[in-house]
DNA sequence: TACATTAATAACCCGTCAGTCATTAGTACC
DNA sequence: GGTACTAATGACTGACGGGTTATTAATGTA
Protein backbone atom coordinates (compact mmCIF):
# COMPACT_ATOMS: atom_id res chain seq x y z
CA UNK A 1 0.00 0.00 0.00
CA UNK A 2 2.71 2.44 1.08
CA UNK A 3 4.93 1.12 -1.38
CA UNK A 4 2.18 2.10 -4.30
CA UNK A 5 1.71 5.06 -2.72
CA UNK A 6 5.50 6.12 -2.87
CA UNK A 7 5.57 4.44 -6.62
CA UNK A 8 3.11 6.56 -7.52
CA UNK A 9 4.44 9.56 -6.47
CA UNK A 10 8.33 9.21 -7.32
CA UNK A 11 8.66 7.87 -10.88
CA UNK A 12 11.83 6.29 -10.55
CA UNK A 13 11.50 3.89 -7.48
CA UNK A 14 11.63 0.94 -9.30
CA UNK A 15 13.20 1.16 -12.68
CA UNK A 16 11.49 -0.21 -15.89
CA UNK A 17 12.05 -3.47 -16.23
CA UNK A 18 13.63 -3.98 -19.96
CA UNK A 19 14.66 -6.52 -21.73
CA UNK A 20 17.36 -6.01 -23.58
CA UNK A 21 19.43 -9.32 -23.92
CA UNK A 22 21.82 -8.14 -26.87
CA UNK A 23 23.52 -5.31 -24.75
CA UNK A 24 23.25 -7.55 -21.58
CA UNK A 25 26.59 -8.95 -21.28
CA UNK A 26 28.67 -6.09 -22.91
CA UNK A 27 27.05 -4.22 -19.95
CA UNK A 28 28.00 -6.47 -17.62
CA UNK A 29 31.63 -7.05 -18.91
CA UNK A 30 32.10 -3.12 -18.29
CA UNK A 31 31.09 -3.22 -14.66
CA UNK A 32 32.53 -6.09 -13.80
CA UNK A 33 36.36 -4.68 -14.92
CA UNK A 34 35.58 -1.39 -13.40
CA UNK A 35 34.86 -3.51 -9.90
CA UNK A 36 37.89 -5.86 -10.40
CA UNK A 37 40.03 -3.52 -11.15
CA UNK A 38 38.56 -1.87 -8.49
CA UNK A 39 38.52 -4.23 -5.84
CA UNK A 40 40.02 -7.28 -7.02
CA UNK A 41 38.63 -10.45 -7.47
CA UNK A 42 37.49 -11.92 -4.40
CA UNK A 43 36.52 -8.47 -2.73
CA UNK A 44 34.07 -7.67 -5.98
CA UNK A 45 30.46 -8.85 -4.89
CA UNK A 46 28.79 -10.46 -7.61
CA UNK A 47 25.51 -8.48 -6.85
CA UNK A 48 27.43 -5.30 -6.73
CA UNK A 49 28.48 -5.82 -10.49
CA UNK A 50 24.93 -7.17 -11.21
CA UNK A 51 23.64 -3.17 -9.85
CA UNK A 52 26.28 -1.21 -11.33
CA UNK A 53 25.23 -2.60 -14.75
CA UNK A 54 21.62 -2.04 -14.09
CA UNK A 55 20.40 -5.42 -13.17
CA UNK A 56 19.87 -8.30 -10.95
CA UNK A 57 22.08 -10.57 -9.19
CA UNK A 58 20.42 -13.47 -11.00
CA UNK A 59 20.12 -11.76 -14.45
CA UNK A 60 23.97 -12.10 -14.42
CA UNK A 61 23.87 -15.73 -13.46
CA UNK A 62 22.08 -15.57 -16.75
CA UNK A 63 23.69 -14.53 -18.82
CA UNK A 64 27.59 -15.66 -16.91
CA UNK A 65 27.72 -19.24 -15.34
CA UNK A 66 29.57 -18.35 -12.36
CA UNK A 67 31.67 -15.34 -10.95
CA UNK A 68 34.98 -17.19 -12.19
CA UNK A 69 33.67 -17.09 -15.50
CA UNK A 70 32.35 -14.07 -15.66
CA UNK A 71 36.03 -13.19 -14.48
CA UNK A 72 37.73 -14.76 -17.31
CA UNK A 73 35.17 -13.03 -19.65
CA UNK A 74 36.72 -9.87 -18.93
CA UNK A 75 40.46 -10.68 -19.32
CA UNK A 76 39.78 -11.91 -22.70
CA UNK A 77 37.88 -8.90 -23.46
CA UNK A 78 40.11 -6.64 -22.85
CA UNK A 79 43.65 -8.27 -24.17
CA UNK A 80 42.52 -7.52 -27.45
CA UNK A 81 45.99 -7.88 -29.28
CA UNK A 82 46.98 -4.70 -30.10
CA UNK A 83 50.71 -5.36 -30.64
CA UNK A 84 50.20 -5.90 -34.12
CA UNK A 85 49.65 -2.15 -34.46
CA UNK A 86 52.63 -1.23 -32.26
CA UNK A 87 55.20 -3.93 -33.95
CA UNK A 88 54.62 -2.35 -37.18
CA UNK A 89 54.85 1.48 -36.06
CA UNK A 90 58.34 0.31 -34.60
CA UNK A 91 59.00 -1.19 -37.75
CA UNK A 92 60.18 2.07 -39.40
CA UNK A 93 60.70 4.40 -36.67
CA UNK A 94 63.30 6.41 -37.99
CA UNK A 95 64.88 8.30 -34.92
CA UNK A 96 67.66 7.10 -32.67
CA UNK A 97 66.98 3.99 -30.95
CA UNK A 98 67.33 6.07 -27.16
CA UNK A 99 64.79 8.18 -28.32
CA UNK A 100 62.47 5.19 -29.54
CA UNK A 101 62.76 4.11 -26.57
CA UNK A 102 61.92 7.01 -24.46
CA UNK A 103 58.95 6.97 -26.70
CA UNK A 104 58.13 3.08 -26.89
CA UNK A 105 57.37 4.02 -22.81
CA UNK A 106 55.85 7.17 -22.87
CA UNK A 107 53.58 5.73 -25.39
CA UNK A 108 52.55 2.80 -23.47
CA UNK A 109 51.74 4.95 -20.77
CA UNK A 110 49.29 7.12 -22.62
CA UNK A 111 47.33 3.87 -24.15
CA UNK A 112 47.78 1.23 -22.15
CA UNK A 113 49.61 2.34 -18.15
CA UNK A 114 47.52 4.80 -17.51
CA UNK A 115 43.93 3.69 -19.13
CA UNK A 116 41.73 0.35 -16.61
CA UNK A 117 43.47 -2.03 -19.08
CA UNK A 118 46.61 -1.45 -16.66
CA UNK A 119 44.49 -2.86 -13.64
CA UNK A 120 43.90 -5.81 -15.92
CA UNK A 121 47.46 -6.77 -15.73
CA UNK A 122 47.95 -5.46 -11.75
CA UNK A 123 44.78 -8.01 -11.13
CA UNK A 124 46.48 -10.47 -12.95
CA UNK A 125 49.98 -10.47 -10.98
CA UNK A 126 47.27 -10.73 -7.92
CA UNK A 127 45.67 -14.01 -9.46
CA UNK A 128 47.96 -15.43 -11.84
CA UNK A 129 48.75 -18.46 -8.78
CA UNK A 130 44.63 -18.86 -8.54
CA UNK A 131 43.71 -18.72 -12.20
CA UNK A 132 46.68 -21.03 -14.04
CA UNK A 133 44.54 -21.06 -17.47
CA UNK A 134 44.11 -17.50 -17.61
CA UNK A 135 47.73 -16.89 -16.37
CA UNK A 136 49.29 -19.20 -19.21
CA UNK A 137 46.44 -16.99 -21.75
CA UNK A 138 47.51 -14.22 -20.78
CA UNK A 139 51.40 -15.08 -20.53
CA UNK A 140 50.67 -15.92 -24.40
CA UNK A 141 48.73 -13.30 -25.52
CA UNK A 142 50.06 -10.51 -23.56
CA UNK A 143 53.52 -11.24 -21.74
CA UNK A 144 55.19 -12.95 -24.83
CA UNK A 145 54.27 -10.23 -27.74
CA UNK A 146 55.45 -7.70 -25.25
CA UNK A 147 58.47 -9.04 -24.32
CA UNK A 148 59.26 -9.33 -28.14
CA UNK A 149 58.40 -5.68 -28.85
CA UNK A 150 61.21 -4.50 -25.73
CA UNK A 151 63.37 -7.37 -27.13
CA UNK A 152 63.14 -5.37 -30.65
CA UNK A 153 63.76 -2.42 -29.65
CA UNK A 154 66.82 -3.30 -27.02
CA UNK A 155 68.11 -5.69 -30.42
CA UNK A 156 68.08 -2.69 -32.76
CA UNK A 157 70.35 -0.03 -30.43
CA UNK A 158 72.67 -3.01 -30.05
CA UNK A 159 73.31 -3.56 -33.41
CA UNK A 160 73.52 0.22 -34.37
CA UNK A 161 76.16 0.32 -31.79
CA UNK A 162 74.01 2.72 -29.86
CA UNK A 163 73.56 0.77 -27.02
CA UNK A 164 76.25 -1.12 -25.46
CA UNK A 165 76.07 -5.33 -25.95
CA UNK A 166 73.62 -6.67 -23.23
CA UNK A 167 72.05 -9.77 -22.35
CA UNK A 168 69.00 -8.41 -24.01
CA UNK A 169 66.90 -10.77 -22.39
CA UNK A 170 67.41 -9.95 -19.46
CA UNK A 171 67.53 -6.07 -20.07
CA UNK A 172 63.78 -6.99 -21.36
CA UNK A 173 63.29 -6.93 -17.31
CA UNK A 174 64.87 -3.82 -16.97
CA UNK A 175 62.86 -1.63 -19.60
CA UNK A 176 59.80 -4.10 -18.13
CA UNK A 177 59.95 -3.38 -13.98
CA UNK A 178 59.64 0.21 -14.64
CA UNK A 179 55.96 -0.15 -16.38
CA UNK A 180 54.90 -3.23 -14.10
CA UNK A 181 55.83 -1.15 -11.24
CA UNK A 182 53.80 1.68 -12.15
CA UNK A 183 50.59 -0.60 -13.17
CA UNK A 184 50.84 -1.62 -9.83
CA UNK A 185 51.38 1.24 -7.74
CA UNK A 186 48.82 3.49 -9.60
CA UNK A 187 46.10 0.63 -8.21
CA UNK A 188 47.72 -0.30 -5.01
CA UNK A 189 49.48 2.30 -2.73
CA UNK A 190 49.93 4.94 -5.12
CA UNK A 191 45.39 4.95 -4.81
CA UNK A 192 45.86 6.01 -1.03
CA UNK A 193 46.38 9.50 -0.74
CA UNK A 194 49.42 9.34 1.62
CA UNK A 195 51.89 11.93 1.62
CA UNK A 196 55.07 9.53 0.62
CA UNK A 197 53.19 7.85 -1.95
CA UNK A 198 52.61 10.52 -4.02
CA UNK A 199 54.33 9.47 -7.36
CA UNK A 200 54.35 11.55 -10.78
CA UNK A 201 54.04 8.74 -13.31
CA UNK A 202 55.04 10.94 -16.35
CA UNK A 203 57.59 12.80 -14.62
CA UNK A 204 59.21 9.83 -12.91
CA UNK A 205 58.60 7.61 -16.51
CA UNK A 206 60.61 10.62 -17.89
CA UNK A 207 63.72 10.07 -15.45
CA UNK A 208 63.47 6.67 -15.58
CA UNK A 209 64.30 6.65 -19.35
CA UNK A 210 67.24 9.13 -18.87
CA UNK A 211 68.41 6.82 -16.18
CA UNK A 212 67.84 3.54 -18.35
CA UNK A 213 69.93 5.16 -21.10
CA UNK A 214 72.74 7.33 -19.26
CA UNK A 215 72.71 6.18 -15.47
CA UNK A 216 72.91 8.01 -12.42
CA UNK A 217 76.64 8.53 -12.42
CA UNK A 218 78.11 11.64 -13.00
CA UNK A 219 79.89 12.08 -16.07
CA UNK A 220 83.24 12.07 -14.40
CA UNK A 221 82.83 8.49 -13.01
CA UNK A 222 81.69 7.42 -16.28
CA UNK A 223 85.60 5.94 -16.72
CA UNK A 224 85.07 4.12 -13.16
CA UNK A 225 82.59 1.39 -13.34
CA UNK A 226 82.78 -1.54 -10.43
CA UNK A 227 84.26 -4.32 -11.18
CA UNK A 228 81.83 -6.76 -13.45
CA UNK A 229 83.21 -9.83 -12.60
CA UNK A 230 81.55 -11.70 -9.85
CA UNK B 1 35.44 -48.17 18.33
CA UNK B 2 37.04 -47.79 14.95
CA UNK B 3 38.97 -44.71 16.59
CA UNK B 4 39.61 -46.61 19.56
CA UNK B 5 41.35 -49.99 17.76
CA UNK B 6 42.82 -46.91 15.36
CA UNK B 7 44.10 -44.82 17.81
CA UNK B 8 45.95 -47.99 19.49
CA UNK B 9 47.42 -48.65 16.47
CA UNK B 10 48.54 -45.06 15.04
CA UNK B 11 49.98 -43.05 18.07
CA UNK B 12 48.94 -39.78 16.91
CA UNK B 13 45.62 -39.90 15.93
CA UNK B 14 44.44 -36.98 18.43
CA UNK B 15 47.82 -35.01 18.49
CA UNK B 16 47.96 -34.93 22.61
CA UNK B 17 46.97 -31.88 24.27
CA UNK B 18 50.16 -29.91 25.33
CA UNK B 19 50.51 -26.31 27.25
CA UNK B 20 53.16 -24.41 25.24
CA UNK B 21 52.73 -20.81 26.07
CA UNK B 22 56.16 -19.47 24.88
CA UNK B 23 56.67 -21.72 21.52
CA UNK B 24 52.93 -20.93 20.34
CA UNK B 25 53.41 -17.36 18.91
CA UNK B 26 56.36 -17.71 17.06
CA UNK B 27 54.68 -21.51 15.40
CA UNK B 28 51.72 -19.10 14.77
CA UNK B 29 53.28 -16.70 13.01
CA UNK B 30 55.50 -18.75 10.80
CA UNK B 31 52.65 -21.00 9.76
CA UNK B 32 50.73 -17.28 9.21
CA UNK B 33 53.61 -16.41 6.85
CA UNK B 34 53.50 -19.18 5.09
CA UNK B 35 49.43 -19.19 4.20
CA UNK B 36 49.37 -15.06 3.71
CA UNK B 37 52.13 -15.76 1.20
CA UNK B 38 50.54 -18.08 -0.31
CA UNK B 39 47.00 -17.22 -0.40
CA UNK B 40 47.00 -13.49 0.13
CA UNK B 41 45.21 -11.88 3.20
CA UNK B 42 41.42 -11.82 2.76
CA UNK B 43 41.71 -16.04 1.71
CA UNK B 44 43.85 -17.07 4.18
CA UNK B 45 41.75 -18.81 7.09
CA UNK B 46 42.36 -18.48 10.73
CA UNK B 47 41.49 -22.05 10.86
CA UNK B 48 44.28 -23.39 8.74
CA UNK B 49 46.68 -21.02 10.05
CA UNK B 50 45.83 -22.47 13.70
CA UNK B 51 45.66 -26.16 12.09
CA UNK B 52 49.24 -25.75 10.55
CA UNK B 53 50.49 -24.84 13.44
CA UNK B 54 49.26 -27.81 15.54
CA UNK B 55 46.25 -25.97 17.27
CA UNK B 56 42.77 -25.22 17.34
CA UNK B 57 41.14 -21.83 16.17
CA UNK B 58 40.33 -20.83 19.85
CA UNK B 59 44.43 -20.99 20.58
CA UNK B 60 44.69 -18.32 17.38
CA UNK B 61 42.94 -15.87 18.81
CA UNK B 62 44.12 -16.15 22.76
CA UNK B 63 47.65 -14.99 21.45
CA UNK B 64 46.24 -12.67 18.65
CA UNK B 65 42.99 -10.47 19.26
CA UNK B 66 42.24 -10.65 15.66
CA UNK B 67 43.29 -11.58 12.38
CA UNK B 68 44.46 -8.39 11.32
CA UNK B 69 46.62 -8.43 14.70
CA UNK B 70 48.17 -11.30 13.12
CA UNK B 71 48.94 -10.26 9.99
CA UNK B 72 50.84 -6.78 11.62
CA UNK B 73 52.40 -9.09 13.91
CA UNK B 74 53.93 -11.05 10.61
CA UNK B 75 54.92 -8.30 9.20
CA UNK B 76 56.77 -6.86 12.23
CA UNK B 77 58.36 -9.97 12.52
CA UNK B 78 59.48 -10.24 9.14
CA UNK B 79 59.97 -7.23 7.66
CA UNK B 80 59.56 -3.80 9.85
CA UNK B 81 62.00 -5.01 12.50
CA UNK B 82 65.13 -4.86 10.60
CA UNK B 83 64.99 -1.40 9.09
CA UNK B 84 67.08 -0.16 12.19
CA UNK B 85 70.16 -2.85 11.75
CA UNK B 86 70.39 -1.64 8.22
CA UNK B 87 70.53 2.03 8.23
CA UNK B 88 73.06 1.33 11.24
CA UNK B 89 74.94 -0.59 8.64
CA UNK B 90 75.19 2.23 6.17
CA UNK B 91 75.27 4.83 8.34
CA UNK B 92 79.36 3.44 8.45
CA UNK B 93 79.88 1.80 4.87
CA UNK B 94 83.24 2.81 3.83
CA UNK B 95 83.36 2.58 -0.52
CA UNK B 96 81.92 4.76 -2.82
CA UNK B 97 78.16 4.62 -3.92
CA UNK B 98 77.87 2.82 -6.52
CA UNK B 99 79.27 0.15 -4.43
CA UNK B 100 77.18 0.91 -1.59
CA UNK B 101 74.00 1.01 -3.73
CA UNK B 102 74.98 -2.34 -5.39
CA UNK B 103 75.46 -3.95 -2.37
CA UNK B 104 72.38 -3.10 -0.82
CA UNK B 105 70.38 -3.98 -3.74
CA UNK B 106 72.32 -7.12 -3.72
CA UNK B 107 71.65 -7.59 0.62
CA UNK B 108 68.33 -7.14 -0.04
CA UNK B 109 67.72 -9.55 -2.47
CA UNK B 110 69.18 -12.05 0.17
CA UNK B 111 67.93 -10.87 3.08
CA UNK B 112 64.04 -10.10 1.80
CA UNK B 113 63.50 -10.68 -1.77
CA UNK B 114 64.08 -14.08 -1.73
CA UNK B 115 62.81 -15.09 1.12
CA UNK B 116 59.24 -15.30 2.23
CA UNK B 117 59.02 -11.71 3.59
CA UNK B 118 59.12 -10.81 -0.14
CA UNK B 119 55.30 -12.33 -0.75
CA UNK B 120 53.85 -10.18 1.58
CA UNK B 121 54.89 -7.07 -0.43
CA UNK B 122 53.10 -8.54 -3.22
CA UNK B 123 50.51 -9.28 -1.04
CA UNK B 124 50.21 -5.86 0.17
CA UNK B 125 50.28 -4.52 -3.33
CA UNK B 126 47.04 -6.58 -4.30
CA UNK B 127 45.42 -5.92 -1.01
CA UNK B 128 46.13 -2.35 -0.08
CA UNK B 129 42.85 -0.65 -1.41
CA UNK B 130 40.99 -3.53 0.34
CA UNK B 131 42.20 -3.05 3.69
CA UNK B 132 42.98 0.69 4.36
CA UNK B 133 44.09 0.54 7.55
CA UNK B 134 46.63 -2.81 6.78
CA UNK B 135 47.98 -0.33 4.24
CA UNK B 136 48.71 2.57 6.36
CA UNK B 137 50.46 0.53 9.17
CA UNK B 138 52.48 -1.14 6.12
CA UNK B 139 53.29 2.88 4.41
CA UNK B 140 54.17 3.74 8.11
CA UNK B 141 56.27 0.63 9.16
CA UNK B 142 57.90 -0.64 5.94
CA UNK B 143 57.56 1.65 2.83
CA UNK B 144 58.31 5.11 5.08
CA UNK B 145 61.45 3.45 6.22
CA UNK B 146 62.53 1.69 3.25
CA UNK B 147 62.12 5.07 1.23
CA UNK B 148 64.94 6.97 4.00
CA UNK B 149 67.12 4.03 3.58
CA UNK B 150 67.35 4.59 -0.57
CA UNK B 151 66.82 8.77 0.01
CA UNK B 152 69.92 8.49 2.44
CA UNK B 153 72.26 6.03 -0.49
CA UNK B 154 71.41 8.80 -3.29
CA UNK B 155 71.78 11.76 -1.12
CA UNK B 156 75.47 10.28 -0.26
CA UNK B 157 76.28 10.19 -3.97
CA UNK B 158 75.02 13.25 -4.95
CA UNK B 159 76.54 14.99 -2.01
CA UNK B 160 79.99 13.40 -2.94
CA UNK B 161 79.43 14.00 -6.43
CA UNK B 162 79.43 10.66 -7.31
CA UNK B 163 75.55 10.92 -9.00
CA UNK B 164 74.63 13.14 -10.71
CA UNK B 165 71.94 15.72 -9.28
CA UNK B 166 68.71 14.28 -9.79
CA UNK B 167 65.70 14.78 -8.23
CA UNK B 168 65.78 12.37 -5.43
CA UNK B 169 62.21 11.76 -4.52
CA UNK B 170 61.55 10.36 -7.85
CA UNK B 171 64.74 8.58 -8.53
CA UNK B 172 63.94 6.42 -5.10
CA UNK B 173 61.35 5.04 -7.16
CA UNK B 174 63.94 3.91 -9.87
CA UNK B 175 65.91 2.11 -7.25
CA UNK B 176 62.90 0.71 -5.45
CA UNK B 177 60.90 -0.43 -8.55
CA UNK B 178 63.12 -3.45 -9.94
CA UNK B 179 63.08 -5.08 -6.08
CA UNK B 180 59.32 -4.73 -6.27
CA UNK B 181 58.94 -6.11 -9.61
CA UNK B 182 61.12 -8.80 -8.84
CA UNK B 183 59.10 -9.83 -5.71
CA UNK B 184 55.49 -9.36 -7.70
CA UNK B 185 56.81 -11.35 -10.49
CA UNK B 186 58.40 -14.22 -8.49
CA UNK B 187 55.37 -14.47 -6.72
CA UNK B 188 53.13 -14.65 -9.85
CA UNK B 189 53.99 -14.91 -13.37
CA UNK B 190 57.05 -16.36 -11.81
CA UNK B 191 56.18 -19.06 -9.83
CA UNK B 192 54.35 -20.67 -13.34
CA UNK B 193 57.43 -22.32 -14.76
CA UNK B 194 56.40 -21.10 -17.93
CA UNK B 195 59.54 -20.63 -20.41
CA UNK B 196 59.17 -16.92 -21.70
CA UNK B 197 59.16 -16.33 -17.91
CA UNK B 198 62.63 -17.47 -16.37
CA UNK B 199 64.40 -14.83 -15.28
CA UNK B 200 67.53 -15.63 -12.97
CA UNK B 201 67.19 -12.53 -9.96
CA UNK B 202 70.87 -12.34 -9.47
CA UNK B 203 71.75 -11.88 -12.87
CA UNK B 204 68.67 -9.42 -13.38
CA UNK B 205 69.77 -7.70 -10.43
CA UNK B 206 73.78 -7.40 -11.48
CA UNK B 207 72.48 -6.06 -15.03
CA UNK B 208 70.23 -3.59 -13.45
CA UNK B 209 72.43 -1.97 -11.10
CA UNK B 210 75.01 -1.57 -14.39
CA UNK B 211 72.10 0.00 -16.08
CA UNK B 212 71.29 2.26 -12.93
CA UNK B 213 74.20 3.45 -12.53
CA UNK B 214 76.21 3.44 -16.00
CA UNK B 215 73.02 3.30 -18.47
CA UNK B 216 72.23 1.35 -21.62
CA UNK B 217 74.01 3.58 -24.11
CA UNK B 218 77.43 2.96 -25.35
CA UNK B 219 80.28 5.39 -24.26
CA UNK B 220 80.56 6.78 -27.70
CA UNK B 221 76.95 8.08 -27.63
CA UNK B 222 77.41 9.46 -23.98
CA UNK B 223 78.04 13.11 -25.17
CA UNK B 224 74.70 13.33 -26.79
CA UNK B 225 71.73 12.57 -24.53
CA UNK B 226 68.43 13.23 -25.92
CA UNK B 227 66.81 16.58 -24.77
CA UNK B 228 65.90 16.70 -21.70
CA UNK B 229 63.40 19.78 -21.84
CA UNK B 230 59.83 19.04 -22.00
C1' DT C 1 45.36 -37.54 46.15
C1' DA C 2 43.10 -33.13 46.18
C1' DC C 3 42.87 -28.69 44.43
C1' DA C 4 43.84 -24.28 41.94
C1' DT C 5 45.23 -22.30 37.81
C1' DT C 6 45.00 -21.55 33.10
C1' DA C 7 46.25 -23.35 28.21
C1' DA C 8 43.64 -25.46 24.91
C1' DT C 9 39.56 -26.99 22.74
C1' DA C 10 35.25 -27.56 19.92
C1' DA C 11 30.79 -26.39 19.45
C1' DC C 12 28.47 -22.37 18.60
C1' DC C 13 26.89 -17.62 16.81
C1' DC C 14 26.16 -14.50 13.21
C1' DG C 15 26.99 -11.87 9.14
C1' DT C 16 28.15 -12.47 4.31
C1' DC C 17 27.82 -14.00 -0.31
C1' DA C 18 27.69 -17.20 -4.58
C1' DG C 19 24.31 -19.34 -6.76
C1' DT C 20 19.05 -21.03 -7.37
C1' DC C 21 14.25 -20.96 -8.53
C1' DA C 22 9.41 -19.88 -8.41
C1' DT C 23 7.18 -15.86 -9.85
C1' DT C 24 6.47 -11.55 -12.57
C1' DA C 25 6.15 -8.93 -16.53
C1' DG C 26 7.81 -7.25 -21.26
C1' DT C 27 7.29 -8.50 -26.12
C1' DA C 28 5.74 -10.50 -30.35
C1' DC C 29 2.35 -12.51 -32.89
C1' DC C 30 -2.43 -13.56 -33.95
C1' DG D 1 -7.43 -8.15 -26.43
C1' DG D 2 -5.55 -12.72 -25.77
C1' DT D 3 -1.89 -15.96 -25.58
C1' DA D 4 2.79 -18.01 -25.68
C1' DC D 5 7.38 -17.25 -24.75
C1' DT D 6 11.12 -15.92 -22.10
C1' DA D 7 13.94 -12.01 -19.92
C1' DA D 8 14.20 -10.38 -15.52
C1' DT D 9 13.55 -10.46 -10.69
C1' DG D 10 14.47 -10.97 -5.63
C1' DA D 11 13.58 -13.87 -1.80
C1' DC D 12 15.78 -17.86 -0.43
C1' DT D 13 19.44 -21.47 0.59
C1' DG D 14 23.56 -23.47 2.02
C1' DA D 15 28.31 -22.97 2.77
C1' DC D 16 31.79 -20.47 4.73
C1' DG D 17 34.60 -18.00 7.95
C1' DG D 18 35.82 -14.65 11.80
C1' DG D 19 35.35 -14.44 16.39
C1' DT D 20 33.28 -16.20 21.24
C1' DT D 21 32.62 -19.09 25.17
C1' DA D 22 31.54 -22.89 28.14
C1' DT D 23 34.02 -26.86 28.98
C1' DT D 24 38.13 -29.89 29.39
C1' DA D 25 42.48 -31.23 30.82
C1' DA D 26 47.59 -30.38 31.68
C1' DT D 27 50.52 -28.83 35.25
C1' DG D 28 52.25 -27.26 39.70
C1' DT D 29 51.69 -27.39 44.68
C1' DA D 30 50.77 -29.36 49.15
Amino acid sequence: MIARIFSDTCAKVQAKRERRKEARPGELLAAALELFVEKGYAATRSEEVARRAGVSKGTLFLYFASKEELFKAVVRENIAGRFAEWNAEFEVYPGSTAEMLRYAMMMWWERVGNTPAAGITKLMMSEASNFPELAAFYQQEVIEPGHELIRRILQRGIDRGEFRPIDTELAIYTVLAPMIFLMSWKHSFGACACPSTILHPEKYLELQVQTLLYGLCAPASKGTPLAQGK
